[in-house]
RNA sequence: GGGCCAUUAGCUCAGUGGAUAGAGCAACCGCCUUCUAAGCGGUUGGUCGCUGGUUCGAGUCCAGCAUGGCCCGCCA
């Protein structure tokens, strides 16, 4: 099915060939959502640019094009208002007939893309033996709703997970390991080394400040390169405890991903080096050889390089972000590959995506985008840390945002004297305050910068999950209470709007499509945070004004359809942002 | 010094060149004998950082300025 707006932009193609000739049939009719309900549904802006060109008066222009549109089917006669403005508004019979084609439609009516693509997400991407923070949480939880929202429209998604299991840090890890931890390192001791972050700090101190150290670190490296078994041995033990705990948090907030690590791309960094070497692009400086980006300068006004092998023989991130690069385009056939990396790396993805097209690696329709988000701030506008300067542990983090969600549970269930489960209530507090931390990053414009506050996500009114999950609650809740199926409502109920209410939360109902198709383009989940947060209070102020169990027929069972229809879109829309429902809360 | 991003109500933020700039929170006033009041309705609250420009029309585009954040050579 194409979206309503698509089809009506058809219809205006039509009018316009018909009104002012075949040359004009591809103007853009600028149609957008009314700003405001009393002006319909939608609003085509495009008689006020024509105006000029045609020599008209917009109004004119308008008119002569509301004469040719033939949109009867889906709208009420346009109307033109103010300067000339077309505005539409859905016929009563279309909204009906629409509500009902995507009641009986297993994806709401959405079908797929036409043209699948291979699209490449890269996200979460911690370091090893280093905490996940709250930096990972928003590239994890934005890179997952986009991956879902990909998927679901059809597109093959490949999830990437970019671990940092690779670099000079391992030098210290791996010596101070040998030195304080050797038994782990036997063949099936089978003995874990404890906390990691710990452990990272104390290697991190000896690099610091113990010279001899520091120097067996850099041979630890080398050894490391050139595959020494006990270096190796050493590293994957690391990698294993890292991947565990990652697992525990993925598993957690039900994130799918697949670990391929800086590591993965070892045996392409020299192809790297010689293709460009072979282009020209490679240059000698200062020891290191490197590409200088055009465009970009350093704090002395010269041009900045790319170092893509150091002077030491090694190799930097931007060499192997650029072996990713060929392997994810020519051996995972990605047409589309998304970065979801803080904006800080602006300039390095820009520079890396500046070598590859002088390269020749970016085939003709592939596209790379770096698609980034703002820092995470606390309270007081610094970057977020706690109290004593720590950073905040991301298991610790969604722990409290859970004991808090329970915490309100608990005060509620005894204010209204209900008795439930202690099983049921951890698993409502956990839905909840894993949701209400998702939401509160997702539903922020992701390039801001995210003022982090416990407090604030954690409340449970407002633009928040949990009021988008109580909405979802009280439909179950009418399902419950009048012994209703909502899978098996008659197979001849008609929908009949009536109220206002009804009329309002049917058309928004419409929108999903739009959205969705929004978001995959654009890569904006807040757009789709916004539809459901509207959803939800079209959804409340229905559910205040228009009884459901005690409507008379036919009302009661269109109100049922209407009721199911906006519990199934809820759902839909939480699942894309990797939120689940409850039934009750 | 250069680059990128931001600046909208007391606070946190939406806002696609279009009509009278919107939410949420906070504050105040109402609504539970009726499907869960984690709800609904109402009131108060704005020089869209500043100055110019483009346009029939600018919070939105362009230029300059101010303030803040991030980045700028062998870490990732």
């Amino acid at each position: 099915m194409t979206s309503i707006i698509a089809q009506i932009k058809d219809r205006f193609a039509q009018a316009l060939t018909l009104a002012f000739g075949p040359d004009w049939a591809s103007t853009d009719p600028l149609l957008a959502p009314t700003s405001n309900p009393k002006f319909g549904d939608y609003q085509a802006n495009l008689a006020m640019g024509l105006a000029r060109p045609l020599q008209r008066s917009p109004r004119a222009i308008a008119a002569e094009l509301v004469n040719h549109l033939q949109l009867a089917d889906l709208c009420d006669p346009p109307e033109i208002a103010g300067p000339g403005f077309i505005n539409l508004r859905l016929s009563v019979a279309y909204l009906q007939s629409q509500i009902q084609r995507r009641q009986a439609h297993p994806r709401l009516g959405i079908n797929c893309v036409s043209q699948p693509q291979r699209v490449i997400v890269d996200f979460s991407s911690p370091n090893i033996a280093k905490e996940m923070h709250v930096g990972h949480l928003r590239s994890t939880i934005i890179g997952d709703c986009l991956a879902r929202v990909q998927e679901f429209l059809g597109h093959s998604v490949l999830r990437l997970n970019h671990v940092g299991d690779w670099g000079t840090q391992f030098g210290m890890l791996i010596t101070h390991l040998q030195e304080t931890c050797p038994q782990a390192l036997e063949a099936d001791s089978g003995m874990g080394i404890g906390d990691l972050v710990n452990f990272y700090k104390q290697a991190k101190q000896r690099f610091d400040q113990e010279p001899e150290f520091k120097q067996r670190s850099r041979q630890a490296v080398v050894d490391l390169q050139s595959g020494n078994p006990r270096a190796t041995r050493a590293w994957q033990l690391l990698c294993k405890q890292s991947r565990q705990e990652f697992e525990q948090i993925y598993r957690r907030l039900d994130i799918t991903l697949e670990e391929r690590g800086e590591s993965f791309y070892n045996a392409y960094l020299g192809a790297v080096v010689e293709d460009l070497a072979a282009q020209g692009l490679l240059q000698e400086n200062e020891g290191a050889r490197v590409v200088f980006t055009q465009g970009f300068t350093n704090k002395e006004g010269l041009p900045l390089p790319v170092i893509i092998q150091k002077s030491d023989g090694g190799y930097n991130y931007a060499t192997t972000d650029l072996a990713a690069l060929r392997y994810r385009i020519s051996q995972d056939r990605g047409d589309r590959l998304l970065y979801v990396v803080d904006a800080g790396q602006s300039t390095h993805f820009a520079q890396v995506f500046q070598v590859a097209e002088r390269a020749g690696w970016i085939p003709a329709g592939v596209t790379l985008t770096h698609v980034p988000f703002g820092v995470v701030q606390g309270e007081d506008g610094k970057k977020f840390k706690t109290r004593s300067g720590e950073t905040v542990r991301l298991k610790d983090l969604l722990d409290e945002a859970v004991a808090r969600a329970r915490a309100d549970l608990e005060q509620r269930l005894a204010l209204e004297a209900r008795q439930e489960p202690q099983e049921l209530i951890e698993s409502i507090a956990e839905t909840v305050g894993l949701a209400a931390v998702k939401y509160a990053d997702l539903s922020q414009n992701r390039t801001s910068n995210y003022l982090f506050s416990f407090d604030k996500m954690l409340a449970l009114q407002g633009n928040t999950a949990p009021y988008m999950l109580y909405a979802y609650v009280r439909i179950q809740g009418i399902s419950r209470k009048g012994n209703i199926d909502f899978d098996h409502l008659p197979p001849t109920a008609t929908l009949q709007l009536q109220e206002e209410a009804e009329f309002t939360l049917a058309r928004h109902l419409l929108q999903l499509e739009q959205v969705l198709e929004e978001v995959a383009i654009d890569l904006y989940p807040n757009q789709l945070c916004l539809y459901l947060f509207e959803l939800s209070q079209k959804f409340n102020q229905f559910y205040d004004l228009c009884t459901v169990l005690q409507a008379p027929e036919p009302q009661r069972t269109s109100r049922l359809m209407l009721a199911h229809l906006t519990a199934r879109t809820l759902k839909l829309g939480l699942n894309l942002l990797g939120i689940a429902v409850l039934e009750r809360m």
